[in-house]
DNA sequence: CTGAAAGCGCTTACAG
DNA sequence: CTGAAAGCGCTTACAG
């Protein structure tokens, strides 16, 4: 393995000069420059992280908390940051932190401590429905360590947020059943804690109100994100004796759980109910009819979190900017114009 | 942050012997062990990661190879992974290596060789498609690095492998079908390249013989493990005058598909068309209906294989022995008897 | 059974 | 613009 000083040999230079032209730091002459970087490809150089840790005091890694490993969206937003990571020299580490709604603040806080001091990441980032915690958020805030999340967020807090405007993307989406002449429309909510929850039911209100439709509570369904969840509210809504044309289930899970239920009870559809879900996951298109839902640019999300996160490193800047991507509404099968 | 000298002076010995003690290295007493201990704990003490790696030459982290994100299966194996890494004091570290057919052997080598030489892993652990590849094992071998891989292996070779006996639970899958009254069954490949696909076919045919079955080679559907695939070959399948009472699909992905095709031809499913899957992936009981399948202990692959991978790493042995998990025939809905 | 010294490969702080 | 020295926090190799 070739280290420093093999370079700084082959260039005719110290090993400082070394160090900063590799570290892209001033006060170096070009013609050094040029030698060294030379010199550093022909032996084949590669830097000691862990040199660079111990000495430099930063870890080049960010550690991604995520509660589960079941959950595409999460792997999805994981590979974008991986690949983001790759690119720029860091290392992405996966932490998984399970139900931590069990633990007291003392509980998370040593938890964290733990996490935190074996590791020692520069960074965070955070995923829902971690990224949603305001506990969490304020145990973090403890630490010396600048944080990422990613997912809906109303409050302009201190933390770098990456999202797409959910709000809008659910008024789409209801618009569009709207427009193909929805007019009693049920929603499916998910977790209650969960910003993603309460921005797609407001979206989907807004849109009604705009239309001039009757919202109707009783159209309302509980739900948790999850399968089994829609799989219940359809078979409760489709055993009622009237039935809404179509439902909006505030996520593709639901949402399929909901197209479950119906072919259990003998439903078709979308002739006898138009079903959209919200995400664009992996089982979107493997329901049957394929699901229409709001693709969330995931692996962007993961990307931009880590590009931002490493472009503060040196930055003092720990003010926590808002960052809006683009959402794109897919249109498959499970939408019938009534 | 507490370093060793604060513990060494709290406890009043060396460093030398604070380091026997958190190393679990013999030679120190035992009341100066216990003493050791009690001001580490005291001390709130956590080592560095960074200069144990420098001094000992050592990563303490484990790298996962994967080829993508888009899988239930790589993802499950990762969070066993990441579970028992974070037992032992290890870090698990995930790499996406992308398309490596393409890449000739010196690519090859020099990509990993900077994936190596980067992050200086202790160990890798191969998840399929990449633990079949026998160009990449090559490769690797010329690295100082433990290897672990995960999925279906003939070959005793030299590489530690975690497995489950894929041939013996296509057989059970099969005669499961066949105790269900099925004579005419077909059968839907994976990937050619993967060993997966060659064992579970063995199997099936094993059963058919054992049973007294004719093979009929047109009842075998190319396939690639993806769901599209299933579509395709379930279409194909069922537009056929003759039609099989049953299909066993190498994966649970194609099995999906192989259903949503029996949908749009009106073909129903289980009373006109039995499907079996494999893998009892996240698809499995969200398809309608729900798939019996083969259950691969997943999560207990990655674990294990950290395990050995970890407990390997002061041992000279590196021969590679192979360690069969248990599997599980999940029944659902998908079957009928005829 | 215990410890003093050296050194892993870098970056920091300082000097010229 | 360039470099010599010190030191990050451990483990290795050696001595007693």
């Amino acid at each position: 393995m070739a280290r420093m000083v093999d370079v700084a040999e082959k260039a005719g230079v110290s090993i400082k000069t070394v160090s900063r032209v590799l570290n892209n730091e001033p006060h170096v002459r070009e013609d050094l420059r040029e030698r060294v970087r030379k010199a550093a490809e022909e032996v084949g150089y590669v830097p000691s992280t862990s040199a660079r840790q111990l000495r430099g005091r930063r870890s080049y890694s960010i550690h991604m908390i995520s509660h589960s490993h079941r959950s595409s969206y999460v792997n999805a937003v994981q590979f974008g940051a991986v690949q983001a990571c790759q690119e720029k020299g860091y290392q992405l580490m996966i932490s998984l932190v399970e139900n931590i709604a069990d633990l007291d603040w003392g509980q998370l806080h040593a938890k964290f401590a733990k996490l935190m001091e074996a590791s020692r990441p520069d960074g965070l980032l955070l995923v829902p429905p971690l990224s949603n915690d305001d506990r969490l958020a304020e145990v973090l805030s403890e630490f010396d360590v600048r944080i990422a999340r990613v997912g809906p967020h109303d409050l302009s807090g201190s933390i770098r947020t990456v999202m797409i405007d959910e709000r809008a993307a659910a008024r789409d989406l209801t618009n569009y059943l709207i427009d193909h002449g929805h007019k009693s429309i049920a929603f499916q909510r998910g977790k209650e804690d969960q910003n993603a929850t309460q921005e797609r039911f407001k979206g989907y209100r807004e849109a009604l109100e705009t239309a001039g439709l009757p919202f109707r509570p009783e159209l309302v369904l509980p739900g948790s994100f999850e399968f089994a969840s829609g799989l219940k509210a359809g078979d409760e809504l489709l055993r009622r004796k009237e039935r809404p044309s179509a439902v909006f289930a505030a996520n593709d899970d639901m949402a399929a759980g909901i197209i479950m239920a119906a072919h259990r009870l003998g439903v078709s559809v979308p002739d006898e109910l138009s079903v959209v879900g919200f995400d664009d996951s992996e089982i979107a298109d493997k329901t049957w009819p394929a699901l229409t839902t709001v693709r969330q640019p995931l692996l962007e999300y993961g990307a931009v979190a880590i590009s931002r996160l490493i472009e503060s490193m040196g930055e003092d800047d720990v003010s926590g900017a808002i960052e809006c991507l683009d959402y794109r509404l897919i249109e498959r099968e499970s939408v019938a114009r009534i």
